[in-house]
DNA sequence: CCTACCGATCGGTAGG
DNA sequence: CCTACCGATCGGTAGG
């Protein structure tokens, strides 16, 4: 008869994480109007107005999942950054760069979520997930312009245009299937020569 | 009282391709499921049911918008390689950066609608779509193709990583505005260098 | 966390 | 191309 508090609110985590769990999965597969209470309560075995009991509405659970889907990859990538050689700056951005497209494949679906939902979510969300969004940016712009300032990059090459190549390419990676046997790592790795070594013959 | 059977025709076909653009706005700024018909009629001052005059379904319109969103880039960049020194493969493949983001900005949002409403669209659509991205990858894979047999690719690097850096970066322009002053083809051109000239400072 | 329900909106159709 | 309408589904709420 009598609960355990906390096994409780344990229990209660669980449920909640589960519902976010699944609103990840759902808003990266079907959108985020084509993404109904019902499907999510219905995937989480309960009924569409419990979710209530855990939200106070589907945009705040939205925006959870959102915000989440970039702070999981600006975690990931900011470790990374952390445990990389301080003098080594190209070093540094190709982990940042396995970290990050390692977090958009292992975090669930919560990056592919915000990637594939953010330009459609409601005004008002999107707005704060933008400076969210602009906060992680400033992580790439830090390590880019150090790179810069160590000399490491090519004269004259704009940092910002650099910015959203490495960027763009990595997100993209969401749109297709990987190459058979190519693991996030080798994948990162290869863009990186890509960008860096760049890709025409030097004679 | 007569109506001139020609302008009759004329003035369908006007009507037709008004509900086409204000579809592919609306999509690409409000996605597949939150667009609605009575948003589409009445941006096109009519009634919704009479959408119908003009289309089968939603699905109908949805799909004939997206697929011309890849068309309208292709046959710009068909066109840009066709017109390249056969001789020059990285000024060919340089041409064909500049028209593809040229295409992405200038070809109203079809394109636009096209990127951000495909992995949402019911599935029926989606395969559909999928051979008309097919096609329009084997206008890359080609190109790239071209160029490592000239030699003009460094050894050793992938060509399938290389077309999705490619297309990544491309593609992902679409997310941010452009920088002051900017344009398309500059923007092109920066990325071009970025890639193929590499970012990493050579000694 | 469920039952039962609300008003609003959706894609689509009949008949003109 | 419009009027008037259909059944289905939506986000959300009251009361338990």
């Amino acid at each position: 008869m009598a609960t355990d508090p906390n096994s409780t609110v344990r229990e209660r985590d669980k449920t909640h994480r589960k519902i976010l769990d699944i609103t990840a999965e759902l808003l990266a597969r079907n959108g985020y109007a084509s993404t109904s209470l019902r499907d999510i309560s219905g995937a989480a075995n309960m009924k569409a107005g419990s979710l209530y009991y855990h939200f106070a509405s589907k945009d705040e659970l939205v925006e959870r999942v959102l915000s989440q889907g970039i702070k999981l990859v600006e975690d990931k990538v900011r470790a990374a950054i952390a445990k990389s050689p301080p003098d080594q700056p190209l070093e540094t951005i190709r982990n940042a760069m396995i970290a990050h497209i390692q977090a958009l494949h292992d975090s669930g679906d919560y990056a592919a979520a915000n990637i594939r939902c953010y330009a459609h979510v409601p005004l008002d969300i999107r707005r704060r997930l933008r400076t969210v969004r602009m906060d992680y940016d400033d992580v790439w712009k830090a390590m880019l312009a150090t790179a810069h300032d160590a000399g490491a990059l090519r004269k004259g090459i704009d940092l910002t245009s650099l910015r959203y190549s490495l960027i763009g390419i990595m997100n993209w990676t969401l749109e297709w299937k990987r190459p058979k046997g190519q693991s996030p790592r080798e994948q990162a790795e290869e863009f990186f020569a890509i960008v860096f070594d760049g890709a025409a013959k030097t004679d």
